[in-house]
DNA sequence: AAATGATTTAACTATTTAGTTAAACTACTG
DNA sequence: CAGTAGTTTAACTAAATAGTTAAATCATTT
């Protein structure tokens, strides 16, 4: 591993445990193993790190959202797969809602700009929910209360890790990665049902 | 209203923009009409400061709390109950579940030994479903998930506030406000649906 | 009017932290 | 061997910020 991957890997580390603010270049420095000076070597301010990590995490979970917002003919195949591609991508990144977070709070009008323009094409999803609701395949509902409700249920455990770690398993890794994979296999039938899904004949 | 009620309600919206790292005392001055130095002579420090705002939010949430993880002989009106129960406290609060995971974020052992105090009857809350999984009312499901879906269905709107408001509704307030609201009359059924449930014969 | 507590002003200290700099050192490369 | 990029060391600057202090002012009460 290169020096710099070091130092990216290492903030990103202490950028999400700790936010823009509170991390420190001193500790970035310090997790990656190398001094403050050679820090500022490969990357003049703090400012430009983050950057980085932001842009570069973004990149990483792009294709998995245009991907999973994609609109499928098939319905349950839509929310399944829906819920597996986050909960796949979280599997790899599981600290990402808390970044999205923790920034959205810290600068929402930046934030909501720079993502506001990966569009979610909310139409073609209102139009695919329509569809099934003429075909009484399921109960009418906003678009955007069911993507609120899928990205609710499958992001909500990753926000409060520590909390549903601490309170629920006695801090206990293995049952809390129990819980997250019983969840995979059950949301989709819990949202299924929410909406009132049935086959069409 | 007393100066020091001004400042603690400068503190909280302050300590709840910002977190506390980011949250700066002459801004909490600022925001309280008064100067530092007076913001100090009331509070001698930051940290106790904090400390105020801290216990006082939970002090307020405690009771809400309580109530609505009290287990129902009537299943159907437990969820309900949760559901509304929480979802008034967040129209008064609607900060609260940003400050718990800003603060969960930043000294997570810290946060989880100050509120594992309040034990979650989840004993109770499993015989609950047990119940009603015998009476084929309901689906089978761990009271664990159970919690968790409920919690994230109403809190993640709040959490996600701006990415909702700015992507979803071009930031007009009050479409999102509407979107809240029908979500008040809508999760209960969602969530009914979603564990299957009927009611007894 | 005198006293007292609340408040302001403004200057100050101490600490933390981002960022800089220069000199020395290391390891590889031509 | 000389040069170069990467790295360390250590001391430094500049800025931000929590917290202090003393003197002055204002408002209320006795």
């Amino acid at each position: 591993m290169t020096t710099e991957e070091q130092i990216l890997v290492a903030a990103r580390k202490v950028f999400i445990e700790k936010g823009f603010e509170g991390a420190r270049m001193q500790e970035i420095a310090n997790e990656a193993g190398i001094n403050k000076a050679l820090l500022h070597y490969y990357f003049r301010t703090k400012e430009k790190l983050f950057e980085q990590i932001f842009t570069e995490v973004f990149q990483k979970i792009k294709p998995t959202f245009s991907n999973v917002l994609h609109p499928d003919p098939d319905f349950q195949a839509f929310i399944q797969l829906f819920i597996t591609g986050y909960v796949n991508l979280l599997d790899e990144l599981p600290f990402f809602p808390r970044f999205v977070i923790q920034e959205l709070n810290r600068d929402p009008k930046r934030f909501v700009a720079l993502i506001g323009k990966q569009e979610i094409p909310i139409e073609s999803i209102r139009q695919m929910i329509q569809k099934e609701v003429d075909k009484k395949t399921i109960q009418p509902i906003a678009a955007e209360q069911l993507i609120i409700n899928l990205i609710g249920l499958i992001v909500f455990p990753y926000l409060a890790q520590s909390l549903v770690k601490g309170i629920f398993f006695n801090k206990d890794e293995a049952a809390y990665q129990l819980f997250l994979s019983e969840r995979k296999q059950q949301l989709a039938d819990f949202v299924l049902n929410g909406i009132g899904f049935k086959k069409a004949l």
